[in-house]
DNA sequence: CGACCGATCGTCT
DNA sequence: GACGATCGGTCGA
């Protein structure tokens, strides 16, 4: 199954390129533990002009890999917990970056499993960004890898989901962006039980 | 159901 | 020194 290729991230519309990713299939091979899962939930974080976006303040150290050229990962801390995955696009110092909220387990189940301390498949396996993170084995530690690279990366098995089955929303716990919380930001598969989030 | 709370720490003020 | 692009549990109606 054939890598996206670099171009796909160096798009400029990344509302556009976080609706795309859906029914793409992330991939992730650290240490001999191949992991996938087809993502059915993104949302897209628009730069400098998007109070909910992390670049919306500024070039910092933190936020540096969000200001390069698109195609690569940005992975953050939240809560001090939890491995938040992200995909920088656009090119550079068009900080935008779309983050990865649910997957479809594929392939290395008993990995994320194993990873996430959970007994058995069920929904929250990979629901939601924390759990994405931590099934897939994330850390900030990996943040700035390139796509094409063979420890992270998304594959396309042409799979597209159909139109009737996309939903879109605002974006999940981003109250503090003012009216920018409000924007249709969100996308995600209707009906997949991986789908984190109350707004349907 | 919904509301609330604690965990836990890097980042920026 | 305050605060998260969260999660899972508990508590009360």
């Amino acid at each position: 199954m054939p890598k996206l290729p670099i171009s796909f991230y160096r798009h400029h519309d990344v509302v556009q390129i976080a609706r795309q990713l859906l029914g793409k299939i992330l991939v992730t091979n650290f240490d001999h533990q191949f992991t996938s899962g087809r993502i059915v939930e993104t949302e897209a974080y628009a730069g400098v002009i998007d109070k909910a976006s992390h670049a919306y303040k500024g070039r910092t150290p933190r936020t540096e890999v969000i200001f390069g050229e698109g195609g690569r990962t940005y992975v953050y801390l939240c809560y001090g917990i939890h491995q938040m995955f992200n995909i920088v696009t656009n090119a550079k110092d068009h900080p935008h970056a779309i983050l990865i909220r649910a997957t479809d387990p594929i392939e290395g189940i008993d990995t994320m499993l194993k990873r996430t301390g959970k007994i058995q498949l069920d929904a929250s396996l990979t629901r939601g960004p924390g759990n994405v993170g931590k099934a897939f084995g994330f850390h900030t530690s990996q943040c700035g890898i390139s796509l094409t690279s063979n420890e992270i990366y998304i594959e396309d098995d042409g799979y597209v989901p159909p139109e009737a089955a996309v939903g879109i929303s605002p974006r999940v716990g981003v109250d503090y962006a003012g009216e920018d919380a409000a924007l249709p930001y969100r996308f995600y598969i209707k009906g997949n039980k991986f789908v984190s989030g109350k707004i349907k």
